[in-house]
DNA sequence: GAAGCGCACAATGTATACATCGCGTCAAGA
DNA sequence: TCTTGACGCGATGTATACATTGTGCGCTTC
């Protein structure tokens, strides 16, 4: 049959792309790995013509690459790498603040972010369970794409949404981390306290200092991921995003 | 016959890939419309399979929109995505100017892009004939290409290589039109100034001042889109790049 | 006459068959 | 024993056939 009974048809792309970030991401293909199309449609219940769709798309996102002679491989990072993506985040994401404070944001638009900030205090405000580190997780994302937002920028947002796909570079990458840290904890508050200082300083319109506050808001990551290589390897399981590093 | 018999099989895409660029850089499909497979496969002469794998790519790079129903059309940008991009290409050469000048550069590769920019010292300064653009614009990117690398950041250069695709955010986008405007020369006599200062402070180690420079120079594109919108609106048919827009 | 429904066409999304190219293996010769 | 060549397998790249979905037009009805 050309296309399939049960599942929705034109998904087909949608369930390879998503099956085979998965794998990745998982680390059930190592670095290096040439992707056999065969198998992976095979494995993922799908034809070979979606499957290569979803393959160009993770080229496009840069978590395989292609093999001169054909085919696709699974991308490895080196550390460099992985320090030189939340970099770029943060340069990324600091445009997006300069930008904002720089032309100015709608009212409308501010209250929102400000709303998600409250939210972001509500969760990090040491209660007595524990904390929910979900909850964190999706409004921290949902701070970040509204930040880029502000920017008022199409394709500076869509900059940012190419390397926030990134799973190291994204700003949660992280946090499933610090669950089990009582220290990085404190790291959630002294992120919650830049989310604050950003929004002022475009309030404000401070240009450079909301730029300058996000590139630090991201150096946060690079201060985790150094955490996490030198001093407790062993988390470094812990962190999915991580297993692609090579070395 | 799956594959063609005088053409070189698996350069279809290639092929493809090409042939639509130009058709969208030269205006011969319009903004927003919807670009037939049947009939684009058909008038490049390729299948239905490669011409979607150029589509997909040409997604990739920006240049057209996936619509929600189904099929791509040709991205429209309107003036302040152009601003933007421009923006953002002076950012992320900017980053790339710092982080070299911040982690340093082998003596090596220092000594290349100063022969470069030794070279177009060469075309730019007054000679008795007319200036070769071709060869400037060469040049050029090499600089810029270089400049990307000296930031010993692949993640880095990729991004820089992306939006430099933009064909409105090329370093190149305006010499074309400079050649018949007389004005227009010197700003090229200022951008080679930028480029000797850029090299100085990464080579001096002042990575605020190199990265300040960088961005500095992506501004005098936007001068250069601002005076053909203002002033001489009738250039705006010589910038190729300018046909994509849709204001 | 206008609005809503239904049908037919055309377009995309998917599956699969085919051709070519790269790579490994094996054998023969020096 | 090492090197070089050819052969075969398996892989990707390409072409095409098929199913489904979205869209536009015409008809019917109020």
């Amino acid at each position: 049959m050309a296309a399939e009974r049960d599942g929705a048809p034109k998904q087909q792309t949608a369930k390879a792309l998503t099956g085979l970030r998965d794998l990745v991401l998982k680390g059930e293909v190592l670095h290096g790995e040439r992707l056999s199309e065969v198998a992976l449609a095979a494995r993922l219940k799908v034809s070979r013509t979606p499957l290569r769709a979803a393959l160009q798309k993770l080229e496009q996102e840069g978590l395989v690459v292609m093999i001169p002679s054909g085919g696709y491989a699974v991308r490895s990072f080196s550390r460099q790498d992985v320090i030189d993506a939340i970099e770029l985040r943060g340069v990324l994401e600091g445009t997006a603040a300069r930008l904002a404070a720089e032309r100015g944001v709608p009212p409308v638009k501010l209250k929102a972010i400000l709303d998600v900030v409250a939210s972001l205090d509500r969760v990090v405000e040491p209660g007595p369970g524990a904390m929910d580190f979900g909850l964190y997780e999706m409004l921290n994302e949902r701070f970040h794409r509204q930040l880029a937002a502000l920017s008022g920028s199409e394709v500076l947002s869509r900059e940012i949404e190419r390397i926030t796909g990134l799973p190291f570079a994204s700003p949660n990458a992280f946090v499933n981390t610090e669950a089990d840290v009582p220290a990085f904890q404190r790291t959630l508050v002294i992120a919650q306290t830049q989310h604050k200082a950003i929004i002022s300083a475009i309030g404000l319109r401070e240009g450079a200092r909301a730029e300058a506050l996000a590139r630090e808001h991201a150096r946060l990551a690079r201060q985790n991921l150094d955490f996490v290589m030198e001093e407790q390897p062993d988390l470094r399981g812990k962190v999915l995003a991580l297993a692609l590093m090579s070395s």
